[in-house]
RNA sequence: GCGCCCGUAGCUCAGCUGGAUAGAGCGCCGGGCUUCGAACCCGUAGGCCGCAGGUUCGAAUCCUGCCGGGCGCGCCA
């Protein structure tokens, strides 16, 4: 509806300064938006006070002439008022609503979709140490990364879901040890366990499942840490697969840190770099240049030992995102990363690559509680709860949709027993109740004989004169939009408001229905049922579409 | 010390590129089911939007400076 109205304003314009009405100007930065106010009309704008400057008069004056002079053929609207300071607000006519939800029930699962567009994104998230367990960190990554690919998705983006292996630096070493260290104390428990290593339980697991696949016995040491490490990582990757899939959370490509050594892609940008000059030896180490591009500091991208930092192999794989050809990044990362944002970005523009190219999404930690208390998760003491946990104790959709609640630059409180509950304490069910309601009243519908797919035509529609029939419509004609948003500002959150208020206006809607029986969905008056049925069919398709965006079930009973 | 994020109702948080009277959930108090699902709805109370300036027709939103909290600033990974 926005964008019709928004031809209409700008053709109006246009015709003014033809008309020489107004004076030539440069089209200003108005918006056209819903105002808060039912009294204010269906949408409104801003654009005469927009006007005020260029036009040296008055926004009221400018609006009269706006209004006035308004070009809509087609009579698309009911009524154009002036309020306030200068704002122009507009009523809709009710035929066009209704318009509006015959297209959506005819979309059905495509309402809120777009045509593909040629924009392809690379979206990185996750990407755990395969070291130990997932957290609820990751679970948070993983709930935020995987919506947002699935939205991105919808609206005609080509979208890939990366994860990234930190598989070649000490930490996997460490893992070798530590589960090799597990595996000689089941003999000598006396064996001292490396300072460093990973003091969590699941080390003992696997340092008996090793046992049955390897005799580490007939191995050197070197050679059996060796084993540990691989057939560690190996396990530990199929665990977060498993949990990831349990959290239907799917990847296109499992990207290996070591791959990039093996295939040369580091030295090969290294190398690069090197020809280009941006890289120096200074005290035994090599340098990078990314002072000169927005960093602090120049950074050590080979250490003295000889050893790589991580920011060479993140350098060479930033950079292969790139040569994929990508025309977008985004990568979600804990908030204790962000000091690293401004590298990698400094490190691609000495690549010449736009720092624009790769978005960042940060987001805040998680804090578990369990009644009442805050349950504090400390790696070192292998205490900490991990996803798997979690999904032991708590639904996949309830544990997404309370991820998903919270703005991601907002620490989330995930209090273990609300999410648990199966009342209305439990978030998530405020909108599936919704859902399963109104298939509820379709299967009332159907054993009572109405229709209950009407082939909505618009005579039908014309039935819905409630005031707030039209304004569920209304909420429902917002959500393509909404999804929008969520693609430019990466704050999948939006979409639990916009849902939660949409279930709330239905809620309200049928409770009509309790008080005076004119007012049920299903009536006496068999066209008027047909009609309202038709409306709270578009808004199943709008919950249930979006609920599937969240990766959250859409039940039809519960 | 420098950088990023946050500060909105008793609690947890929304508030979309600056818009009209700042909202929701939970909690408190009081109401609503003989017929579509009460996991629902309606109502009351509760706010110097951290503080102080600035920008303009207009600021919770943008800018500056403070205050308070979280995180980050390695030849760690």
């Amino acid at each position: 509806m926005k964008e019709n109205l928004n031809i209409l304003i700008k053709n109006t314009l246009d015709y003014c300064i033809k008309e020489g009405l107004l004076k030539e100007t440069t089209p200003p930065n108005y918006v056209v938006e819903v105002p808060a106010s039912r009294e204010h009309g269906h949408l409104a704008t801003n654009l005469a006070m927009m006007l005020a400057s260029s036009q040296k008069r008055a926004p009221r004056d400018i609006a009269k002439i706006i209004v006035d002079n308004f070009r809509d053929p087609e009579r698309f609207l009911e009524k154009i008022e002036i309020a306030g300071p200068g704002f122009i607000n507009f009523t809709i006519s009710s035929v066009e609503w209704l318009k509006g939800l015959k297209n959506i029930i005819d979309l059905d699962k495509g309402y809120g979709a777009a045509a593909k567009r040629d924009e392809s994104v690379l979206v990185e998230y996750v990407s755990a140490n395969p070291t130990g367990p997932l957290h609820l960190g990751h679970g948070r990554g993983a709930a935020l990364g995987d919506t947002i690919c699935r939205i991105l998705e919808f609206r005609g983006y080509e979208v890939s879901r990366e994860f990234y292996i930190n598989d070649a630096g000490v930490q996997i070493r460490l893992l070798g040890e530590s589960v090799y260290a597990r595996w000689k104390q089941i003999k000598e428990p006396d064996y001292p366990f490396p300072e460093k290593g990973y003091h969590g339980d699941y080390v003992i697991d696997l340092a008996k499942e090793i046992e049955k696949e390897a005799d580490l016995s007939t191995m050197d040491k070197e050679a059996a840490i060796i084993t540990c490490s691989e057939i560690g990582k190996a396990k530990m990757l199929t665990e977060l697969k498993k949990d990831l899939e349990q959290f239907r959370v799917s990847f296109d490509t499992w990207f290996n840190e070591s791959d990039l050594f093996k295939n040369g892609l580091v030295d090969k940008a290294l190398n690069e770099m090197k020809e280009k000059g941006k890289l120096y030896e200074k005290d035994g180490a090599l340098w990078i240049s990314t002072s000169g591009y927005g960093d602090d500091k120049d950074r050590v991208i080979k250490k003295q030992d000889g050893q790589y930092t991580y920011f060479a192999s993140d350098i060479a794989y930033h950079m292969d995102k790139y040569r994929r050809g990508f025309k977008r990044a985004l990568n979600i990362w804990g908030a204790d990363h962000h000091g690293y944002i401004n590298r990698v970005q400094s490190a691609l523009k000495t690549n010449g690559v736009s720092g624009k190219w790769l978005s960042v999404l940060l987001i805040q930690l998680v804090k578990l509680w369990k009644e009442g208390e805050e349950i504090r998760m400390s790696k070192r003491a292998g205490q900490y709860v991990t996803m798997k946990d979690l999904l032991e104790e708590v639904n996949v959709d309830a544990a997404r949709f309370v991820f998903l609640t919270k703005s991601s630059d907002s620490p989330l409180d995930f209090d273990i027993d609300m999410v648990t509950k199966n009342d209305n304490e439990n978030p998530v069910y405020y909108v599936q109740y919704a859902h399963a309601r109104i298939c509820s009243i379709f299967r009332k519908a159907e054993a009572e004989g109405v229709d209950v797919l009407p082939d909505t035509d618009i005579n039908l529609l014309k039935m819905l004169t409630l005031e707030e029939e039209i304004d569920l419509i209304r909420t429902l004609d917002g959500f393509p939009e909404l999804l929008d948003s969520i693609c430019d500002s990466f704050e999948p959150h939006r979409i639990v408001y916009f849902l939660t208020d949409l279930a709330a206006r239905f809620h309200r809607y049928f409770n009509l229905g309790i008080k005076d029986a004119e007012n049920r969905i299903i009536t006496s008056d068999v066209n008027l049922s047909k009609a309202r049925l038709a409306l709270v069919a578009g808004v199943r398709i709008v919950l249930r579409n979006g609920l599937d965006l969240m990766g959250v079930s859409a039940p039809e009973k519960m």
